[in-house]
DNA sequence: AACCACGCCAACCGCACACCG
DNA sequence: CCGGTGTGCGGTTGGCGTGGT
């Protein structure tokens, strides 16, 4: 289509990132904060293109990233948000406070492909690799009770409404990628009497527990929230509710600390952002 | 010590989308 | 509505480090 290029290429240095120009975008960004990538370079005297930029700055010179390998919890987690979400790297590093994209992409492809082939389950289908013929409900039973409780709503709704469903309905797999379900790949007649009528709250919310899975209707008409709180998890995953928080779990907090604790109604426990 | 194979990860690339005039 | 621009995302690549021979 003939787009311009995002920076003059010839003048620009690629490759490995120095001390030098570390310093300089971190020192430009600290003064003037994030933003117009396309003009910072210049104005940093960086000899480099803006989306370099901002990538070295995403992924490495941020403050508040995490250094250090991952956590078991961690890694569990990576492994139940991909079964749920796909590929969607931005998503999933989203629920993980200091972590980026990038590194998790990097992480699952080198670590957690292999940990789960060790397990005997495809990563990509999060299936048994000897089992071809794992019934549905099965599958979403194991990922339920196994402990996800996700709340989407805000910025990532619209992604995660995009985001195709890795688990899908036996001899459906092949042209459900546009229906608008849930990232569990839930959504069915039974759920919704007029699937148009829905509005999914997607903000996401990860605890590490067994608890159900949430969704509201932004529809006063049509069920309330904890009907369809209950609908939810009992009819479709069993409902159960010992959730335990994240935060407590990976010891960033101690319960009475915790804000998330401290709400009565397990349902309606969202994430924190840590950190 | 030299070479090779492999794994890891930072960085690049191309594309898609959002926004704005 | 359309085209240009900026930004973000996901896939891929290349260089470096490390372990084995």
């Amino acid at each position: 289509m003939g787009r311009s290029p995002c920076c003059e290429k010839a003048h620009m240095n690629k490759g490995a990132w120095t001390k030098e120009e570390d310093q300089l975008l971190v020192d430009y960004i600290r003064k003037h904060g994030e933003g117009c990538w396309r003009s910072l370079p210049r104005a940093a005297g960086l000899q480099r293109c803006g989306k370099s930029c901002r990538l070295r700055w995403m992924n490495y010179l941020r403050p508040d990233l995490k250094r250090g390998n991952f956590t078991e919890e961690e890694d569990e987690l990576i492994i139940k948000l991909h079964s749920l979400l796909g590929n969607k790297w931005s998503l999933i590093a989203g629920r993980l406070p200091g972590r980026t994209d990038n590194e998790i992409k990097n992480y699952w492809n080198t670590h957690i492909k292999r940990k789960l082939l060790s397990r005997g389950i495809d990563p990509n289908t999060h299936r048994l690799i000897n089992e071809s013929t794992v019934s549905p409900s099965s599958l979403q039973n194991d990922i339920v009770n196994e402990s996800l409780h996700l709340d989407f709503t805000g910025p990532d709704q619209e992604r995660l409404v995009k985001a195709e469903p890795v688990v899908q309905e036996e001899g459906n797999n092949n042209n459900n990628n546009n229906n608008n379900c849930t990232s569990s790949g839930t959504t069915s007649d039974k759920d919704f009497q007029n699937e148009d009528d829905w509005v999914l709250n997607l903000e996401l919310s990860v605890g590490p527990a067994a608890t159900t899975y949430r969704y509201e209707s932004t529809r006063k008409t049509s069920l309330d929230s904890a009907e369809s709180n209950r609908r939810w998890g009992s009819e479709l995953y069993g409902g159960r509710s010992d959730a335990v928080c994240l935060c407590c779990r990976i010891g960033l907090f101690r319960n009475e600390s915790c804000r998330n604790c401290r709400i009565s109604d397990v349902r309606t426990i969202r994430e924190s952002r840590i950190l």
